[in-house]
DNA sequence: GTCTATATGCTGATAGAC
DNA sequence: GTCTATCAGCATATAGAC
């Protein structure tokens, strides 16, 4: 976490803050304090509150957005790749609580222009990979579907993660990553094209 | 939405503004404006913020969880059944939007007493019917994880609908209750115990 | 760049009249 | 039960010294 300059300080405290409370729970002051510099400080890099909040959001998406590019398009075949893009996206749902709480956040805002920019610059390009992926891989008319099968039950298996650890007789495996890509690509393996060799 | 007293009113109102900004983003006096009252008559109701927050939460998700119980445990046979939660549960998720983004909120909180609280209060029951359903209906070693991953998929199904409604090629029907509850439906019935007639 | 000091408004909550 | 009046505290944001 060793920020160079100010303004990245700032921004890595604000996502944490942002992430664990919400955008209106959290106020400059905080963000300051736990900078360790004064509230007005905060007025020399962002405008207000509200260019610092989107600015957090770009800063904390950019990079994961290249991440799963990188994955998607390894040159590994369908199977292979399907598995790690598939294993990453769990791990990062499950392990890296700021980003994927800033992204429920934005979720649940359904503020129309940042979900635009939110779909454009971090899901719209790897959903795509995702979609020629199936497309290849599955025996399916319409691979779209399939993608968005895939990440709604990824992304699912993450939300209901905190009620299924309350749940009577719950094991652990059942909010681990590797167990439930092991779940999942097992399941996709019967929709195969043609039937591929197991384990 | 006739409210016969005043503190459901209240109730009715502060859920929708919770729902739709936030606990920490509506103040009591925003509520009390909704309602058309004083905002010290709110104090007369309910002793502080905190309490109205859980008292709203009580009054929203109690009487879910009771109509899903009933559709569980309807007497029809176990597919009929299935089918049935699983439209229920997706209509609510889709429609019903105050229930549920107070629901995601909560998920977002993680306060672990309101999860805690929530499952036991609307989430256990439920889950162990649909849990003996799939046990009678699927070929599975693990019927608690097949709950899981149904369960799981509905949720990211709602969640990622704001998503999938920006991308591009989006079509109506991925994010319709009915289409995907018959998506769903024809993902189960391959693996089911013994082959069902499609159709 | 970072600070102190401050303006202005909104917050949750209480007191007490009616 | 509902109101008006009011409190102390914290919010965002700005001005200007260093």
């Amino acid at each position: 976490m060793a920020a160079p300059n100010m303004r990245e300080k700032i921004l890595v405290a604000a996502a944490q803050l942002f992430a664990a409370e919400g955008y209106s729970a959290v106020s400059m002051r905080r963000i300051a304090t736990a900078v360790g510099v004064a509230q007005a400080n905060l007025y020399y890099y962002f405008k207000n509150k509200e260019e610092l909040v989107r600015s957090v959001l770009t800063f904390v998406f950019s990079g994961r957005s290249r991440s799963l590019a990188a994955v998607l398009e390894s040159g590994a075949d369908a199977p292979q790749c399907l598995e790690k893009a598939v294993s990453w996206f769990l791990t990062l749902l499950f392990e890296d609580t700021v980003a994927t709480k800033l992204f429920f956040r934005e979720l649940l805002t359904d503020d129309r222009d940042r979900l635009q920019f939110l779909t454009e610059n971090v899901f719209q390009d790897s959903f795509d990979s995702l979609v020629r992926l199936l497309d290849a891989y599955l025996d399916t008319p319409d691979p779209v579907h399939a993608a968005i099968f895939l990440t709604s039950t990824v992304i699912g298996y993450c939300q209901f993660a905190g009620i299924v650890s309350h749940l009577h007789g719950a094991k652990p495996e059942y909010v681990a990553p590797q167990a439930i890509t092991r779940h999942l690509m097992q399941l996709l393996r019967r929709f195969a094209k043609q039937p591929a060799m197991s384990s």
